[in-house]
RNA sequence: GGGCCUGUAGCUCAGGUGGUUAGAGCGCUACACUGAUAAUGUAGAGGUCCGUGGUUCGAGUCCACGCAGGCCCA
């Protein structure tokens, strides 16, 4: 039996198939954990995926890069655990169940009861779990699948409340505004994904005011602010204006009372409010009603100047009144000069912006408080002002004389046509008109006019949507600011900037986490409250929640607990239907939110073992994460959960090496879609190329980090040059290892430094790329590592050394020079195996045990060794460089002979190698025999510089003089390029030759420039790197006799093989007598021609019964081989 | 609008701390090799290093402002 398979043809997705079947049947991974038990723990976290979906080629990359580092950890002897884990929760698998109901939230209990659709939920979020596990083994991707943490499993959702009640008891969960598009049609906020329904942005004309805001203590001085939501102003509490924009001070007249006044607004608006002839005319000239109003330019100022300048309330409504700073301008980053005054009025209860400004910079809000004192905004949940503003206005109204299309009272005033009003009534005001005309009236109006603009609807009142304060449960992060920032800078992100930059600024600019969810199906809020929102209770485990309901019973709120004699669930409905008992005796509800999903991920290294209720040593072993991986999108998502709940709650950063990587792009660059139908389908592709190709692509075309143009061509190219060239050198050694029924044996090899220079070589190249892929891959640097590996495999072992060697494999005995041939070239395969086994596990373990099948005591798996450390003592650097002058002087010898039409079949008598410096002259003698042997020459001559027929060239060493010389490099550079044979000449004797620079007398020393020799008169020359090579291309006869020879062997080589004779066939060939040349080359060489093609004879004859004639360039010969 | 990433040959990518001929693989063209052969080698063509300014004796590399694509956030 062969003792190394041998394969004519390597189909890569039945290695995988094969693999994947060994390894199952064999429990490879699990014995790759088990093996370890006791060492050091390696602690890898998977970031859950959701199974409410199909996996995409993405999901590939993702994969492969968490694979690569906790297998990589396995062979440096750690144990890794590696669970798995499903996100379950979310508004992605709420849409997709009401799609298939065809039901809408409005829906949910009504047509569906809670229970049910939560049911639903349930069922669905797991419907391609079967499809993620297969791609999940297929791809090799090493996890847990048996024991995977279950995001809505109970002791899961147990650990987050957990969780929840340490924040709450630290004081860090309340109860807080935030400002959410909100439907008052609907009476229901709208989730950013509701308000990206196609639609919803829809161009409407509303009524737009630029105001006047009087500046404090001055006569007649007011700011300019632009608003397209004129019943926002009662609200205003400040301006914002940018610091590095223009801004002027304008003497001019107001429009509507004709008044005379200075207006401040930026100066890149002037021409939307001025018309340009009122710069020609003259203040004084004005009369009251002239259509054009003359302006005058006092001051320009930038916007820093505008700062802290404090101006009247618009609206002096005395219970809107606010403390300072309020009604003070201040600096926006977002203020721009492409519309309105570039003065922005800002309204802390209606904009986002508004209001995270205004809180940054604790500026109060108009805001008033209700019946249970929590603050309110003047506008209520229907969208109408509250009765005391409405009464205000209608005030004003009559005052001004203001009629509308009926008689409004106090309670009329919404603030956008929610009661459906007739707009086509000639009379109709809207409240943002009414408005309008009594800031006209009282000179606080500058502009008043109908704006287009695109503003957003509620997709099912189709009713304008207001940005409305409410009430959110906030996780406050900002108190952990400084410690999230320090334990940040602690942590190694690949790449770095995404930590320093991203994630960085991200959290230098945090805001308070919103946790709430107004939904379904997800973890409830475990906070009971009591109406009056005086009494809170926050639950932290089940048997608490159990506790507290056996009180409930005993006060008679409950009559029997929902869990009774089954599992408890906590989700909703079973949740909502408790009522718990106060401290005062009040019942208390359970605030309905649910709470961000993201909340369930970033607590799975806790909840992922149901700690603390569980398995807190086995948390404690595995926390923090030594290394994660995810999308960079998950920056903000994963990343910030599992980085701010362990900070906040336990003081530690929750993963100390984080891979973010980008996206899985299509090969053109666009972003790969279903509906597009450009997205990869990974089975499909596995299926193609198997997974090891498509892995080591993903992984070695570009750093993950950056965006990935995924192309199968890209594969076909991996495969092809990496896996095929690696499968090639193995099956040349397999082919003739089993010919000379070698087996690699350690015990009884042949010590390294008792191997050709050749074979030491390659080993210490070999050493040499442990080194640099073990220092890769423990910096999370896949792809140089996944590139060091091919450049050696293809371009050193391949390419050079099997080349080189090939002829001692194939010739002779057995002997102590073809099994150090052999021993080398199987300790490079199986090294690669294990360098290549992170990356490429299902090949690596194919090749690994092709490899050692014959060999007893050998690995069942790859997987199950050690990593091998580089042996140093086999490194041998100048052995290297000495090597890569072989490959440039290889490189160049060819390019001679092919400008000079000499094939390497015909032997040449010499190169010449002019050499400066002696060491380059013992790095060459070195490795002159691969030299001589690869280009065909009979020897190397070293011509130095005593010849004196070199031609050289001198330029200076720019690094070194341009830094003592700086600007006057120029000169240098002149004087030096001036130089002839004599200077070069001085400067090589005397190591130091003066210049002029400037007038002024500069030493130059030899180690200030660069001398080359670039030719030899009267040779064929090629120079490339500083090396330069002549040719000798004389042709002796003795030569042209080899040559004849060399020819001869190549034609009955390929004659042996087109009458199909084995490798080990012996022959007799007959060669008909032809010209002199001829006849003496297969004379003088006929023992070399006898030994090559296992020619046990060769005559001469006259004549040949059956001759093969054999095309020899030249001319032709008939000959006749036969077996024997 | 903000933050971050990317932009080098037809394609995919390398190019510490600035240094004078900008590289590799694929593809293309030509040639060679023919006992690794559905393999391999060599050579050639192919570049506005995204643009514009600046710093410098010297910029693919440093700075500023842009442009294009992408991600996240408003």
């Amino acid at each position: 039996m062969k003792k190394y398979q041998e394969y004519k043809q390597v189909a890569y997705p039945s290695i995988g198939e094969d693999i994947l079947a060994f390894w199952k049947s064999n429990g490879i991974f699990e014995k790759s954990v088990a093996n370890r038990q006791g060492a050091p723990t390696y602690t890898f976290y998977e970031g859950p995926p959701s199974a409410n979906g199909t996996p995409g080629i993405h999901h590939v990359m993702a994969r492969a890069i968490k694979d690569v580092f906790c297998r990589y950890k396995t062979q440096k002897g750690f144990q890794v655990k590696r669970k798995g884990g499903w996100d379950t929760h979310g508004l992605p698998v709420e849409l997709q169940v009401e799609k298939e109901l065809g039901i809408t939230k409005e829906d949910i209990g009504s047509k569906i009861s809670v229970e049910a659709y939560n049911q639903k939920c349930r069922e669905t979020v797991m419907r391609f779990k079967d499809e993620w596990d297969d791609l999940t083994e297929k791809i090799g991707y090493w996890v847990d699948l048996n024991d995977p943490y279950i995001t809505f499993d109970a002791n899961y959702v147990e650990s987050l409340w957990y969780l929840l009640k340490k924040l709450y008891e630290k004081d860090l969960l309340y109860k807080g505004y935030t400002i959410q598009p909100y439907s008052p049609a609907a009476g229901t906020g709208l989730s950013s994904h509701e308000l990206n329904q196609p639609g919803c942005y829809r161009d409407v004309k509303d009524t737009s005011i630029t105001a006047q805001f009087k500046v404090q203590g001055e006569k007649d001085l007011y700011i300019l602010a632009w608003t397209t939501t004129p019943w926002t102003l009662p609200s205003n509490s400040a301006l914002a204006i940018g610091e590095k924009l223009d801004y002027i001070y304008v003497r001019t007249f107001n429009p509507y009372t004709f008044e005379p006044e200075t207006v401040i607004l930026a100066k890149e608006r002037l021409s939307a409010y001025f018309h340009p002839e009122g710069a020609k005319r003259e203040l004084d000239d004005y009369k009251p009603g002239d259509k054009i109003i003359p302006y005058q330019i006092l001051e320009q100022v930038k916007g820093k100047a505008l700062l802290g300048l404090q101006y009247e309330q618009l609206f002096p409504i005395p219970e809107l009144s606010l403390p300072d700073p309020a009604f003070t301008v201040i600096a926006g980053d977002y203020v721009t000069t492409e519309d309105g005054t570039g003065i922005v009025h800002l309204a802390k209860a209606f904009g986002a912006d508004d209001f995270r400004t205004l809180t940054q910079q604790h500026i109060p809000g108009v805001f008033v408080k209700d019946e249970r004192g929590q603050e309110i905004p003047i506008v209520d949940k229907k969208g109408k002002f509250l009765p005391f503003v409405g009464k205000y206005l209608k005030t004003k109204m009559e005052a001004h004389g203001i009629q509308a299309h009926k008689i409004l009272s106090e309670n009329d005033f919404y603030v956008k046509n929610y009661t459906l009003e007739d707009e086509e009534n000639k009379a109709y005001k809207s409240t943002d008109v009414i408005i309008s005309i009594i800031l006209k009236n009282e000179n606080k109006a500058f502009k008043v006019e109908k704006y287009e603009h695109s503003y957003p609807h509620c997709w099912r009142t189709d009713m304008p949507i207001l940005y409305y304060p409410l009430e959110s449960w906030f996780i406050k992060t900002t108190a952990y600011k400084e410690q999230l920032v320090a334990h940040n800078r602690t942590i190694n992100w690949k790449p770095e900037s995404t930590g320093t930059g991203r994630f960085g600024n991200w959290l230098e600019n945090l805001v308070d986490w919103n946790l709430s969810r107004s939904r379904y199906w997800g973890t409830p809020l475990p906070i009971w409250r009591n109406k009056a929102g005086t009494q809170t209770r926050c639950i932290g485990s089940i048997a608490e929640l159990q506790a507290e309901i056996d009180r409930a019973i005993e006060a008679g709120f409950m009559t029997a607990s929902p869990f009774k004699g089954k599992t408890p669930d906590l989700h909703r409905p079973y949740v909502d239907e408790i009522v718990l008992v106060g401290d005062n005796g009040d019942q208390l509800f359970r605030e309905p939110d649910l709470i961000d999903v993201w909340f369930d991920s970033g607590a799975m290294p806790y909840a992922q073992w149901h700690y603390p209720f569980e398995n807190e040593e086995l948390f404690n072993a595995n926390y923090p994460a030594d290394f994660i991986a995810e999308g960079v999108d998950q920056t903000r998502g994963w990343f910030f959960t599992l980085h701010t709940l362990a900070v906040m709650l336990f003081d530690s950063v929750a993963f100390k090496n984080v891979i973010a990587n980008g996206l899985v792009l299509d090969k053109n660059g666009n972003k790969m879609s279903k509906r597009l139908g450009n997205a990869v389908d990974p089975f499909q592709t596995l299926k193609e190329f198997g997974p090891d190709a498509l892995r080591w692509y993903m992984l070695s075309n570009a750093n993950p980090w950056d965006n990935l143009k995924f192309n199968k061509e890209g594969v076909a190219e991996v495969q092809r040059r990496f896996f095929g060239t690696l499968q090639n050198t193995y099956n040349f050694f397999a082919l003739y290892a089993n010919l000379d029924d070698f087996v690699y044996r350690k015990e009884s090899k042949i010590p390294v430094q008792d191997r050709p220079e050749l074979d030491r070589w390659i080993l210490s190249k070999l050493q040499s790329l442990i080194q640099e892929t073990g220092k890769a891959y423990e910096a999370y640097d896949v792809t140089p590592a996944t590139r060091g590996i091919m450049n050696f495999t293809v371009d050193q072992l391949s390419n050079w050394y099997v080349r080189l060697a090939r002829k001692r494999f194939w010739r002779g005995e057995l002997n102590a020079d073809k099994q150090a041939a052999y021993e080398t070239l199987y300790e490079c395969l199986e090294t690669l195996c294990k360098l290549m086994a992170p990356v490429a596990p299902f090949y690596a373990d194919w090749l690994f045990k092709n490899l050692t099948a014959s060999q007893t005591g050998a690995a069942q798996s790859v997987h199950l060794t050690d990593w091998q450390d580089a042996d140093e003592n086999l490194i041998q650097k100048p052995l290297e460089s000495s090597m890569q002058l072989a490959q440039e002087i290889s490189s160049l010898v060819h390019s001679l002979r092919k400008k000079e039409k000499l094939k390497v079949r015909q032997p040449l008598q010499k190169i010449l190698i002019p050499v400066l410096q002696p060491e380059t002259q013992a790095y060459i003698q070195h490795v002159e025999e691969p030299i001589k042997s690869e280009v065909n020459v009979k020897s190397i001559e070293y011509i130095d510089d005593t010849s004196g027929i070199l031609v050289k060239s001198i330029k200076p060493n720019f690094a070194v003089l341009g830094k003592r010389f700086g600007p006057k490099m120029k000169l240098v550079n002149q004087a030096i390029q001036k130089w002839g044979k004599e200077e070069i000449a001085a400067i090589e004797k005397a190591g130091q030759l003066k210049i002029l620079v400037d007038e002024a007398e500069e030493i130059i020393s030899l180690e200030e420039v660069l001398i080359q020799s670039q030719d030899i008169p009267g040779w064929s020359v090629a120079s490339d790197n500083g090396i330069t090579v002549a040719l000798d291309v004389t042709l002796t006869t003795e030569l042209k006799e080899e040559g004849i020879a060399r020819d001869f062997v190549n034609r009955i080589q390929n004659l042996r093989k087109d009458l199909g004779m084995e490798v080990q066939d012996k022959i007799r060939i007959q060669a008909a007598a032809s010209e002199q040349v001829v006849t003496d080359a297969l004379t003088h060489f006929s023992d070399y021609i006898k030994t090559e093609t296992q020619a046990m004879a060769l005559e001469l004859a006259n004549e040949i019964i059956h001759p093969t004639v054999l095309d020899m360039d030249e001319f032709t010969l008939s000959v006749a081989v036969e077996k024997v």
